[in-house]
DNA sequence: CACGACAGGATTGTCAACAAAATAGACAAT
DNA sequence: ATTGTCTATTTTGTTGACAATCCTGTCGTG
């Protein structure tokens, strides 16, 4: 997991930077509100501001980050209420999605998703947050591609990240992961069990804990009032 | 409509360029495959070649054209089975916030959209496709903001244009063009009754004209071959 | 005639320098 | 103590030139 640059030319470097940059957002390593400086995001990178500022817009594009002109980018600072939206959007996606997944699966996809999650578990056991990170990003868009359709996947992958930043501030929670790692396995058995009703069920369910979460923090930082 | 080059500064003049390529590219000026040459555009806009740059991949991460390094961008050419997927996302964001749309609606919101419906109509009257086009455009973004979901209604705005590049060998279809504008007349009016459940299926149904023009044109094209 | 190597032109990708704008800090005035 | 204003510094925006890559047509060779 631990990849070196790869890159030698420069469509995949734009890639490997996005990831790293949603990366370091959604694992509360950089925070909300918080300034992105291109020149320092391209010393630490090692590459020319230009890439730094391609990767920019398509972070603002994706809705990870804001920019204003003259001004620069900071990481999106999401209110409850852009939270609920959210969140009301992924539901309604990925059950959709949980609906057209064939039951039983795949032969081929079971074992990839089987494969993902051994590797899930054992890195939240190490507590190795950043192979956890990737490898959750990882069950998810396997487990969603198997919907069939190209177009909700890539709608999902997209409100995941989106959500990712709500998630910053807990996702460390080891309660948390633990449950969501358990969740991956019940999904995957009420796949092999074919059973269409409980599988969409945990599939939607699966969300809510980490939109709690979120909640939670932040009425504990803000108190309860609603803004 | 007529609108000059508005722009001070270059943030407008990004979204201003994008706009007229998402229009060239959906009233079918731009047909899928052709190139889009930067320089070209760059001379077209009288603005710097990164200018275009920018606007290139911002169309590409809406998913409307397509961009393979060191050699171009080309308008997405959707297969079939593209449409049929986008179509299906489309029926399933729609729907949803048909459902959440308040009925009665606001009253400043209906006046907002008869204003435009009432445009429209009359665009659509007297053939200026152009003008058309923008106003179906501002009546879906007005009627889906409605849903009180900007998350939401963001989402459908991007799939709706997506299907734009369906849509572009049809789209001055006078038969489907009356039909469409007679469809927003009764969406307005089933809004005023507050029948939810008539409201929501005509939301829905009003989109699968034009996949279905789609699909016969295609198949006219290439016969009745699944490929 | 078919095929492949090779130029030449067209097109995109990368970079470094410059211009414009905004921020931060010092200092003065209320 | 707070606000306002000016200047120096930081940061972002824009441009032109150059490098790398790909496509096209041509020519020679079997």
């Amino acid at each position: 997991m631990a990849l070196a640059k790869p890159t030698p030319s420069s469509l995949s470097e734009l890639e490997f930077i996005s990831r790293r940059l949603e990366e370091d957002i959604a694992l509360g390593r950089i925070l909300p509100r918080e300034r992105l400086i291109e020149e320092e995001l391209a010393d630490r990178f090692k590459v020319n501001r230009h890439v730094i500022r391609q990767v920019l817009s398509d972070l603002e594009g994706i809705g990870i980050i804001v920019r204003q002109r003259n001004k620069g980018a900071t990481v999106r600072d999401l209110t409850p209420v852009d939270v609920e939206n959210i969140y009301s959007v992924r539901e309604l996606l990925e059950g959709k999605a949980a609906e057209m997944i064939k039951l039983p699966p795949d032969p081929a996809v079971l074992a990839e998703l089987k494969d993902i999650h051994r590797r899930h578990s054992a890195a939240a056991a190490s507590g190795n947050f950043t192979d956890v990170f990737r490898l959750n990003l990882l069950f998810h868009k396997t487990f969603f591609a198997a919907c069939g359709n190209p177009q909700l996947a890539e709608a999902i992958q997209n409100f995941a990240l989106k959500a990712h930043i709500a998630r910053s501030l807990t996702i460390s929670d080891p309660a948390l992961l633990k449950r969501a790692v358990g969740e991956h396995g019940q999904m995957i058995q009420l796949m092999e069990a074919g059973d269409r009703k409980r599988f969409v069920k945990m599939v939607v369910d699966h969300i809510i804990p980490s939109k709690d979460a979120y909640m939670e923090n932040y009425r504990r930082r803000f108190g309860m009032a609603k803004p």
